[in-house]
DNA sequence: TTTTAGCACTCCTCACGTTAGAGTGCTAAT
DNA sequence: ATTAGCACTCTAACGTGAGGAGTGCTAAAA
């Protein structure tokens, strides 16, 4: 679908201007804040042609007009500026990586606070998905009388750990179980994992076996977790600044869906990245409460899986805005992840 | 401050009446759903006594009344009800506690998720402080080239990890450390256990120097991390079905307060436990987003610190559930952190 | 002395009507 | 093809007035 230069630029207009004050866009404002060269009655009629289209909408019968999904998608991809921050805003989104923090999650955190300050939209980061990913190492460490921890490294840098009943044994033993399920599991993406681990299970009729069986069900559980375990938000309440969100049951709503996650993981499940950053905008997210938001992601690289990072906002967001940060952090994160190579 | 038996009726009655309707409670009302056996006229007289000793507000000159803060006050420290819940959700609370769960952190997200679900106001656990927390396990794992994870394990049984960067090294060394470490943080209060490690550190000229550093400037950053990051919140989305948050602009704050944890933490660091689960009403909060909320909260002891649970919710909220509740958590809370000794 | 009925009064809420203003679509002129 | 002019539409804001809930006060009853 590709528009005539003047509609385009007509559309231009409308989006930034809208995107400035919330507020729809009338053809006087058009032609004297952005000139042109036609008249407000020659913009009036391609603003006709462009509703018909269905790049516009109109909220009632003598407003000006509005941005529809389909205006915004292709202001999206058409018409978006390339340059969306400033030096500055780069420098600071560096400077948190080059902090001294060596928690990965901490810094998953630390980033996803500042990043939703400094846009004020809601920022979220997913984890790499544990289906997908291999383990360094696992260690099984004596904890208290009858207990033992467990902890296990991805390949990404995250670690988990939980406790499990063990009989009396003794450092050496330990160790042998430690040494033991390092080779079966490190290594091996967790799908395999657990087969390999039942094999070692007949093997094993041990005393040990139950051990194994303990740290099988720990890992199916990691697995299985849903994600929301591991989606790190922050922002929420820069949305409600947002002049669409005056209505309280509708931020109930949204409230509801980001706290439990479903928000962002129904969203971001579905579709891989078609465009870098890719964007989805309005009904594209399905969800009844994303009707009013827009969601601008990228995917980096942990270990052998991927986590996504992305910015959630209204439709009228600053999109190149949001899209140079997002590529931004890509990169970083992608470089914060290969410290292991 | 005490009040006649008849007063403090019409008292409770109004504040059972408010937090049932959330609207103001006329003189008819009350004649009319509580029979004390008195006409509308007398409990306009005792209402206007009440309202000059400060028990009842007036939204307007010909309003029904609204408890005030010290209305409320008085109902839970000396009208509040024994019975609080039924014995299905006491068996409900105690099912979380009995799940397979193994890993501290994911309990307290699940308390905490079902919790807020069953009162349908915001509830949140804040872990035990690092401070006055002891260690139990202390190890040193190797992670991968010129790296190694540092795992410490408080009594309480939470885990925090992180990587540090080491010479390269043999696995015997590597415990060797780990041993070292053991001996002079197990079993010492964090505030001590630095003191410690620096003395370490002068003994121990060679090439275990820096990473004793490093291990020591992980404890420093683990009790000087604010609290936010062991609070646990979920429900944050019932408050808003609370009708006192018709306005976008007091969710806003609130939100943002909730957000960062100053809402929760302000309020809860002052005092100290005067009764069991200690009850904060509106004013009481002293920041200004809690003027409309209540908190009621309690403490257990996890290892040899200490943690907290409670319910955020409107000051009309159901004090005698939410005390029955809270006290139920706590006393679980205490038993399943009590696994050690 | 305490309680109650009666009544005038206050104030809120809601519905309705009116007005001002912004913006459109259409027509006729350029 | 573009533009000026104009009638028309719709919203947002304000004012008005009726209806209703609840009060405080006064005077009578217990």
């Amino acid at each position: 679908m590709i528009l005539d230069e003047r509609k385009a630029q007509i559309l231009r207009a409308i989006v930034e201007d809208h995107v400035r004050t919330g507020l729809p866009v009338g053809s006087r404002a058009v032609a004297r804040r952005y000139k042109l060269g036609i008249s407000p009655a020659t913009i009036r009629n391609e603003m006709a042609d462009l509703e018909e289209m269905g790049y516009l909408d109109k909220p009632h019968t003598s407003s000006g007009r509005v941005p529809s999904d389909k205006g915004y998608r292709f202001y999206v991809d058409q018409l978006l500026p390339e340059t969306g921050i400033t030096p500055e805003e780069s420098l600071f989104v560096e400077s948190l990586f080059r902090s001294k923090i060596r928690d990965v999650v901490s810094l998953l955190k630390e980033v996803v606070r500042a990043v939703s300050e400094a846009t004020s939209y809601l920022a979220f980061i997913l984890g790499p998905d544990y289906e997908t990913t291999t383990f360094k190492a696992i260690h099984l460490l004596p904890a208290s009388f009858g207990k033992a921890l467990v902890v296990i490294v991805s390949d990404a840098g995250f670690v988990e750990s939980c406790l499990i009943d063990v009989p009396p044994m003794s450092r050496e033993e330990m160790e042998y179980v430690s040494d033991m399920l390092s080779r079966e599991i490190c290594n091996v993406s967790l799908d395999k994992v657990t087969d390999r681990a039942h094999e070692l299970l007949h093997k094993e009729t041990s005393r040990y076996a139950e051990i194994i069986a303990q740290v099988i069900e720990f890992l199916r559980n990691m697995s299985s977790e849903t994600e929301t375990e591991r989606l790190y938000m922050g922002g929420t309440a820069n949305l409600l600044s947002q002049p669409e969100f005056r209505d309280i049951n509708k931020v109930q709503d949204l409230l509801l869906a980001i706290e439990n996650g479903s928000l962002i993981q129904n969203i971001i499940s579905r579709r891989n990245r078609e465009s870098d950053p890719a964007i989805t905008i309005g009904q594209e997210n399905e969800t009844e409460v994303g009707r009013d938001l827009s969601i601008v992601y990228g995917v980096f690289k942990a270990g052998k899986s991927e986590g996504r990072i992305g910015l959630l906002g209204p439709k009228r967001m600053n999109y190149a805005r949001a899209v140079a940060i997002v590529k931004l952090c890509e990169e970083k994160l992608n470089e914060f992840f290969s410290w292991d190579e």
